[in-house]
DNA sequence: CACTCCTTATTTATCGATAAATAAATTTAT
DNA sequence: ATAAATTTATTTATCGATAAATAAGGAGTG
């Protein structure tokens, strides 16, 4: 079986990503084991060190993929200027539907302690305040890099309020 | 004051409390292990069980001495209705200069997958969140429970920014 | 006072489980 | 047949946890 006649058209390495991302996302770095992916792309655990050198070589590709997919989607907002703080929070919460578990996974990736992996976060997260605070700006918003502080504090409350099942944290999800 | 709670005269579970505090905080719950604990107190491993039945009952006991310390702080904030939103960030603030790595952990131990943790994660946000939400109501705050969903997330930023060491998210905190 | 009893604090030794990683063998497709 | 894809077998390391032993210090009693 040549790779890509699979019914998902989708490369070994691929369904290896897609597997790993959602058990990161849902177990975390240290409790998903490289058994647990292999297991859940239905090949041996041995094999997942074929396409990464290492488990955390696996998580820094799964985390590099939710960044871009985050960081591509905001720069992709077209918007009014009054309106493009909106735009951008439905951007998130588009996301958030079509793929849940990697942007929780990105969202919450800054507490897990890996000097490697919390390099990338940094850099990932001041990106993305870049470029949002710059888009703020052009957008003639006043205090524009406060306000992408701000967005990305939403951003994580969303999150934490995801992850604990807590919707009444949503300050726009009022109870009567 | 309690009766030893000098550094000198604290007890064996005080001290180990204040190391796993620590160690937690900077290593995170999988790469803290009862070993390194035990050996930043100057006792042996197996000696922390004989305090903690579980590494597990150990990280509890260490959070929610966290949440309880947060939770007293808002509560003993005393303001005038238009200053308190302003003078609760400044409890949360001198907290995190006191006792910052309490509450560096506090703040991020949302993402440990371990249920019985995520459980007392979820319970003590619900607490501190309907705490200061009706706080700011009682201060006549419109949209108190909204408010307070806000102060959460600025909290989560801050504590991102520290934790990543990325100062320039922070909305007052501008560059020149 | 001296002798035994019991408690408190702590260590030594070790088990059982799990997980990442490596190397070598084997199957499968062309 | 040969090269790629994938498995089997195994190693190495670590960690949480248990059990048993040791040492020191009162406290009560004759």
């Amino acid at each position: 079986m040549t790779p890509r006649d699979d019914a998902s058209t989708a490369t070994r390495k691929e369904q290896i990503l897609d597997a790993a991302a959602e058990l990161f996302a849902l177990q975390g770095f240290y409790k998903t084991t490289t058994a647990l992916v292999a297991k859940s792309v239905g090949v041996t655990q041995p094999y997942v060190f074929h396409f990464f050198r290492t488990k955390e070589e696996l998580f820094l590709a799964v985390l590099d993929r939710g960044y871009r997919r985050l960081v591509h989607a905001f720069s992709a907002v077209e918007s009014p200027p009054e309106e493009l703080v909106h735009r951008m929070g439905g951007a998130f919460e588009a996301l958030l539907v079509t793929h849940r578990n990697e942007i929780l996974l990105v969202m919450q990736a800054y507490a897990i302690p890996e000097p490697a992996i919390r390099e990338e976060v940094k850099a990932k997260f001041d990106e993305i305040h870049r470029m949002v605070g710059s888009r703020f700006a052009q957008a003639g918003i006043p205090n524009a890099s406060g306000e992408a502080g701000m967005f990305i504090g939403t951003g994580l409350l969303i999150a934490l309020s995801q992850i604990l099942e807590l919707p009444r944290l949503l300050p726009w999800c009022d109870p009567e």
